[in-house]
DNA sequence: CAGTGAGCGAGCTTCCGCTTGACTT
């Protein structure tokens, strides 16, 4: 017989709290939710009052079983699932698969892991609230509704297997419409006028930018010459005390922006890494929209801090959340122990730590207090004004430990250098101006990060679903991940220098470069251009948040859960039919034009992705060429003479010892075929222009590293050889690859040597990491 | 690894939110 069974819903957590409780608690976990809606009749008879029908999943069946037999020997149980929506439902259907006895079954919630919050749950303890468990039935069955009505819709008039969903559906709109916004930007450009200028006795510069931007190079050029001969002296002098905040201690999403910025971690590989941290003890839970600090914690921090920094550095605070939509069940992320600064483990769970407990530290300590200067320079020639500003940290505060990154990727690091001392009306000497053309941006694209603060601001998604979100719309095709390597582009550049000489120059720089961006593909496009059009109220921005609102009405008893799904879905299902009937298949077909010899040249979706086609219209019933866009090219915008350039491939370039030498871009970019072999062609040569020279110096350098591949082979053991590979020699063992050790020859290993290799490293397998390549199939 | 594309039809795909391992490369 058990005394007092508990049901978390994290196993780590289970364990933590059986510490807290004492012998007559048996804690055990229930590993999220027990129980889903079927996928027959889509799980819902709409018929019956939308009557969910339930099922307990095979991967959970063996818990289930577990509970059963644990619950059935229990005296009380305790329901101890998460204080939210989710939380209240996984208690029921506890309640429900369990068949707990009611008046020997007891809710409980706790929104911190302490002693003191626990036996304080145990004493107020409930009953499951009914209405919170409808509240989230109601958002199962609409987002099955939505899901599974839609999707299917897609599979008819766009592609197979595509999806659609209230979060996904909207995260792909925001990756689309930015890339159209980056379509239609124009690019302007202004002189931006900068200059370095000397007091008379001090070394030290002054770095000033001018009140106004040039709109050309007339009226920038004309401005240096009217500097040649100005006086330049201070013409005001403006101190200001600043402060500057720390940032609250990490939910999910910050977390995910913060290590993304700070570390470039994917969102999957920042909660991956939290996940190791959690289940180790060392931080609280990683899923969590809270920034709410336990006051066990706050008082720890305090300790620590005073400690470490100092009385004067400890600065208590309660952070409140600004989301509506934020349900708190757990603690901000936070370190477990304050006085643990370090961790054991992987580098990046070790980067993690840090970056925790810097924040969560840094959120409890005082502001920093900085005085800012702005000097005003008169220039006794001209109106405008050059400005230049310093920045002196009169206390550092929080400043001592973490500094919260910007997501501005080039923006200019603050000028808070020291400026010189300075009285008014001072006389400066100039050094030099310089007036540089600055061309204007569009919005930046969207990484897998600030996509999450996108959704989180809209209140779509919840913190345990941000990074399946994101995996969700880059499997379906819809996005990719990608990296662009950007374009030349010329400015000009005047510096009027000290004598008075004005130099102009036309410089180069490279813009529009792009990492581990959000690109949509052409399906996003058209996908989300029907959904806009056939469910506008789906693709809202604000259709999450209407239903929440009517969701918090059902929890509260002001509204009935059937009622709101029928409102909800009468309207809905008139349009998926009305969809089906009567919207075209959409292919996303533009012509382009009539290439030299008169055949009609245009782009549309196919069977393996978007493709050019040129057909003869005299013609009609010849097969029609082919040819499959290259990444980065897109239906909406590729341009008649990139399509066409798209047919010159492949190329014959002429014959090599009697075989014929062909060129094409494949998968991994432009190579050259000859006698069924391939060869890349590398970055050096370009696919349309390379000549049969190149290609057989290229077919020659592989065939001597082919030759000098193998290094050493041995008679004994023949699945052993040393090998010359990409990254140099290694040995290969059967399927293994192993490191040579530093400092060894490879001529010179031995059987021996190599075996003593292979048992040290053996078994000890190195996770792979995966990586798409390209297109997918 | 390096290439497909017609049209028909069968059979499949799909949602969001709560949790961890168990798989292979």
């Amino acid at each position: 017989m058990i005394k007092n069974l508990v049901i978390v819903e994290s196993p780590a957590k289970a364990k933590t709290i059986e510490k807290f409780l004492g012998a007559d608690y048996h804690v055990v976990s229930s590993y999220g939710h027990i129980r889903d809606l079927t996928r027959k009749q889509n799980g819902v008879e709409i018929e019956n009052g939308f009557n969910p029908l339930y099922e307990v999943p095979a991967d959970k069946k063996q818990v289930v079983s577990d509970l059963k037999k644990l619950s059935a020997k229990s005296e009380t149980v305790w329901l101890a699932t998460d204080e939210d929506r989710e939380g209240e439902a996984i208690s029921w259907h506890l309640a429900e698969v369990l068949n707990l006895d009611i008046s020997k079954t007891k809710r409980i919630v706790f929104n911190e892991i302490t002693k003191e919050a626990i036996v304080n749950a145990i004493k107020t303890a409930r009953r499951v609230d009914t209405n919170l468990v409808y509240s989230q039935q109601a958002r199962r069955i609409l987002d099955r509704l939505v899901g599974f009505e839609i999707s299917p819709v897609l599979w008819r008039k766009v592609k197979s297997s595509l999806s659609a969903g209230r979060v996904q559906s909207v995260a792909v709109r925001l990756i689309v419409e930015r890339e159209r916004e980056i379509d239609a930007f124009n690019s302007e450009s202004k002189f931006r006028v900068t200059a370095l200028f000397y007091t008379r006795d001090a070394k030290k510069p002054i770095r000033a930018e001018l009140s106004e931007k040039f709109d050309n190079e007339k009226d920038a050029s004309s401005f240096l010459e009217m500097c040649r001969d100005a006086l330049f002296s201070v013409s005001s002098l403006e101190k200001k005390p600043v402060k500057k905040s720390p940032a609250p201690p990490f939910t999910t999403s910050t977390l995910q922006q913060e290590a993304s910025r700070k570390y470039r971690f994917s969102v999957s590989r920042t909660m991956l890494v939290a996940q190791k941290l959690y289940e180790s003890g060392k931080i609280t839970y990683m899923r969590t929209d809270s920034v709410n600090l336990s006051e066990q914690a706050i008082a720890h921090a305090a300790q620590i801090i005073s400690d470490d920094f100092g009385k004067e550095y400890s600065h208590p605070r309660r952070f409140k959340t600004k989301s509506e939509t934020a349900q708190e069940a757990h603690e901000a992320i936070r370190p477990t122990y304050f006085e643990t600064k370090n961790v054991e483990g992987s580098r990046e769970e070790k980067l993690l730590y840090d970056l925790i407990w810097k924040r969560t530290v840094a959120s409890q300590m005082k502001d920093a207090a900085l005085e800012r200067t702005t000097i005003k320079i008169n220039v006794s020639t001209r109106k405008e004004y050059f400005t230049a500003q310093g920045e002196v940290i009169k206390f550092d505060g929080f400043l001592k430990v973490y500094l919260e990154s910007s997501d501005d990727e080039d923006s200019q690091e603050e000028d808070n250098e020291m400026l010189p001392v300075v009285r008014e009306g001072e006389k400066l000497n100039m050094d030099h101006i310089n007036a540089s053309e600055r061309f204007s941006r569009p919005s930046a694209r969207y990484t897998e990060a600030t996509l999450v603060r996108k959704l989180e601001e809209l209140g779509i998604g919840r913190p345990s679903t941000y990074a399946p979100t994101i995996s969700t719309i880059q499997k379906r095709g819809y996005v990719n991940k990608e990296d662009r390597p950007g374009s030349e582009r010329k400015y000009r550049s005047l510096t009027l220098d000290a004598k008075g000489k004005i130099t102009a120059m036309d410089k180069s720089e490279n813009f529009g470069a792009e990492k581990s961006k959000l690109f949509p593909s052409d399906v996003a496009m058209l996908v989300n251009d029907f959904l806009i059009q056939n469910f506008p109220r789906i693709l809202d921005f604000k259709f999450t948040a209407a239903v929440e609102k009517e969701l918090d009405d059902i929890a509260q008893g002001k509204l009935v859960w059937n009622e709101m799904l029928r409102d909800f879905y009468e309207p809905f299902h008139e349009s998926v039919k009305e969809t089906i009937e009567s919207s075209e298949k959409v292919k996303g077909e533009r012509t382009l034009g009539n290439d030299p010899s008169g055949k009609l040249v245009t782009v549309r979706l196919a069977r393996f992705g978007p493709v050019a086609q040129l057909t003869d219209p005299d013609d009609p019933e010849a097969k029609p060429q082919f040819a499959s866009l290259r990444p980065g090219q897109r239906l909406e915008t590729i341009t008649l003479a990139e399509a066409l350039s798209l047919f010159r491939l492949p190329r014959n370039i002429g014959v090599f010892e009697e075989k014929a030498v062909s060129i094409s871009i494949g998968r991994f970019g432009p190579y050259a075929k000859h006698d069924n072999k391939f060869y890349s062609l590398g970055k050096g040569h370009d696919p349309y222009t390379v000549e049969i020279e190149d290609v057989i110096g290229i077919i020659e350098a592989k065939r001597k590293t082919e030759l000098e591949r193998n290094i050493k082979s041995f008679e004994d053991a023949p699945d052993i050889q040393v090998l010359n590979g990409r990254w140099g020699p290694f040995i290969k063992a059967g399927k293994e690859n192993i490191k040579i050790p530093k400092g060894k020859d490879p001529k010179e290993l031995t059987l021996d040597e190599i075996r003593k290799l292979i048992a040290e490293t053996g078994g000890k397998k190195s996770p792979a990491v995966k990586k798409s390549g390209g297109r997918k199939k």
